[in-house]
DNA sequence: GCACTCTTGTAGATCGGTCTACGTCATGTG
DNA sequence: CACATGACGTAGACCGATCTACAAGAGTGC
């Protein structure tokens, strides 16, 4: 409820006065601090109400908690990250910690700001997911505060991670497309191909299991890589340029759910089904399950990653310095986007009537 | 870049011994405050960057500015939200000030939780999208920190508002689907039918449109308003049970997209289509563009809305004290998911061949 | 040469809490 | 009865910045 308009500025002091007490003993309090008789608890509380007190975070953070936990996210607009925070937001609800949420700008330093924003602001704790960013970097952060990095496979000393398992439920989805009888299985992956990818990096590692997975298959000259920075639009556009080539493949299977909604599109814009094209995402956002999308994809469950995170961070913040490294199951659902592909000489008559 | 990890805690002390000036100077180079001379600045910038300096934001909020802004948001599931959130991202980038987030958890009271605790963080501004706040309340509030609240149509005096028409949109919606040939129009609203709705909620609005639109058009007695608190999965068990219902409507006006794909999913679930049920939404989220979903619906530029309301923050942050309303023109997306009825008697028919 | 302004830098109060150290009073204990 | 023990409160330093007031030195005009 909306309780009292937050009136002012009331300061410790003020209910000290109010209530004839020390600010110290305010402080006690408030903090459920130790050496308090319940009158006076009980005279303090009533000033604190009578007067609309709210304790300054600022002022407290400069000894004390802040009672805040911060969280790094990069592009919001990927509805796999607000997983995420739900699942972080559910775990906090209770305790006397406040979710706070700094937006990485895409454009700019790759989540260092946003981390950095977040510290400065004294926060109790810091959860992020930022893959690009560099792993010294963020020990020498977790010797200042607690960490706990989501969707990163380094196993690091000084912070917590949770991650899924992408090697297997990239392994899944390679299994699943072999199975249905495609050979010509393109990858879509937001690694970029020309620099070293960072170890680690879910995307990464996708993209080496689908290479792997081929080779041995037997396929390994139909290997297809096609990177796409981020976006859908991206991914459409390339995917389209793609499919509209004479030798298209029969299954595209891409590194997130948000671009595979782009190769979706593409097909559709190609005049193609998913009798021609099937295609596979990672992630399981919500839209998939929609049956206008219907995308085979694999589960990593964000809610509870989202959830793992936040107590992994409350334990750390609490005292624990152990690191703890978290895998969650990916689970593949298959939808209806996969299909077996075309007899051979069937795809040709069924492009032109696509074409018409 | 990385720049320097996060050193322990380097205090504006350490950095006046290390340039042998006084601690206020460096406040004045930190700030860029007058009476500096050109010497002193890179003295001391020089020894900002050897030791790693880094303002604690709390301290800083003690006196002055935390350069912090506050963006209180109900439920990040909703990808409408977002689009506000990379708005007011975009905008803010480029000044000093650092946008941070507070998800209003949707069990607990609705938005003054999270709004308050901004407000406790001592942050210079507020953008809020409670829609259900008490607007004295906000008065109170807006008296202490700069707000501005997106979608509210009251005429505050103490707080900025950003809204778009929804009068205007809804009136958009309803004139679409009247021309189209549909007598038979049902609306989906997340206002709650038994307590009197909050006066200026945009879903109240659009809910009097549908209403007024219904009656001028001499279909009083059609008029079917099915209330569904929130969620996809509400909205798509609610009209399932409605579409089984002999005397289904022949279309569905949704006021949000989200529950809309809610609706088109239960119109699926029923085996129906768009030539038997058209649907609309509200907001012209990313994927209602999708050739899977293709929902016809109001699109309102929600960064634009994200943008502006950052910037007319920033402006009463910077002094501004007259309150600005600024309201966004909304704009009717036609897509494949409204079509003209069927004629009497073909409803039947297909209605039996889609239940086999 | 003297008063005056302007520039540049400093000292020290201040913000609103927390925390440590200590004082006071009532209660047990030998 | 003297002394230790605990429970309860208070005084005052402290956190790390900002901000006001002021001092010192350099020009400037008459």
């Amino acid at each position: 409820m909306a309780s009292r308009p937050p009136t002012g500025s009331v300061t410790i002091e003020d209910v000290a006065r109010e209530a004839g007490v020390s600010r110290a003993a305010v402080s006690k309090v408030i903090r459920n601090a130790y050496g308090v008789s319940p009158a006076m608890k009980a005279r303090v509380t009533e000033a604190i109400e009578k007067l609309g007190y709210r304790p300054s975070v600022s002022a407290r953070g400069m000894r004390g908690a802040t009672f805040t936990v911060g969280f790094e996210i990069p592009e919001l607009t990927n509805p796999f990250f607000p997983k995420l925070l739900a699942g972080a937001t559910a775990a906090m609800a209770g305790t006397p910690y406040q979710l706070v949420i700094a937006p990485a700008d895409p454009e700019h330093g790759e989540g260092y700001r946003a981390i950095q924003a977040l510290v400065d602001r004294q926060v109790d704790g810091v959860i992020a997911v930022s893959p690009m960013v560099d792993p010294e970097w963020l020990e020498t952060l977790a010797a200042t505060v607690p960490v706990v990095m989501i969707g990163r496979h380094d196993r690091a000393s000084g912070y917590d991670t949770v991650v899924n398992d992408d090697e297997d439920g990239a392994r899944q989805v390679m299994r699943h497309l072999l199975d249905l009888g495609h050979k010509d299985i393109a990858h879509l992956t937001s690694v970029p191909l020309k620099a070293a990818p960072a170890p680690g990096v879910p995307q990464a590692i996708r993209l080496e299991v689908y290479r792997t997975a081929m080779q041995e298959a037997g396929l390994a000259d139909r290997v297809r890589v096609l990177s796409t920075p981020h976006g859908v639009l991206d991914a459409r556009e390339v995917v389209l340029r793609l499919l509209t080539e004479p030798d298209r493949p029969t299954a595209v299977f891409a590194c997130h759910d948000e671009p595979a909604l782009g190769v979706l599109h593409a097909v559709a814009d190609a005049g193609l089904t998913a009798a021609d094209v099937s295609v596979a995402g990672y992630d399981d956002i919500e839209i998939a399950a929609h049956p206008g999308i219907s995308l085979t994809t694999v589960n990593q469950d964000g809610e509870r990653m989202g959830r793992l995170a936040a107590e992994l961070l409350l334990e750390r913040i609490a005292g624990r310095s152990e690191p703890r490294h978290e895998v969650v199951r990916p689970e593949l659902v298959v939808r209806a986007s996969t299909r077996p592909p075309r007899p051979r000489g069937g795809a040709a008559r069924l492009r032109a009537v696509g074409r018409t």
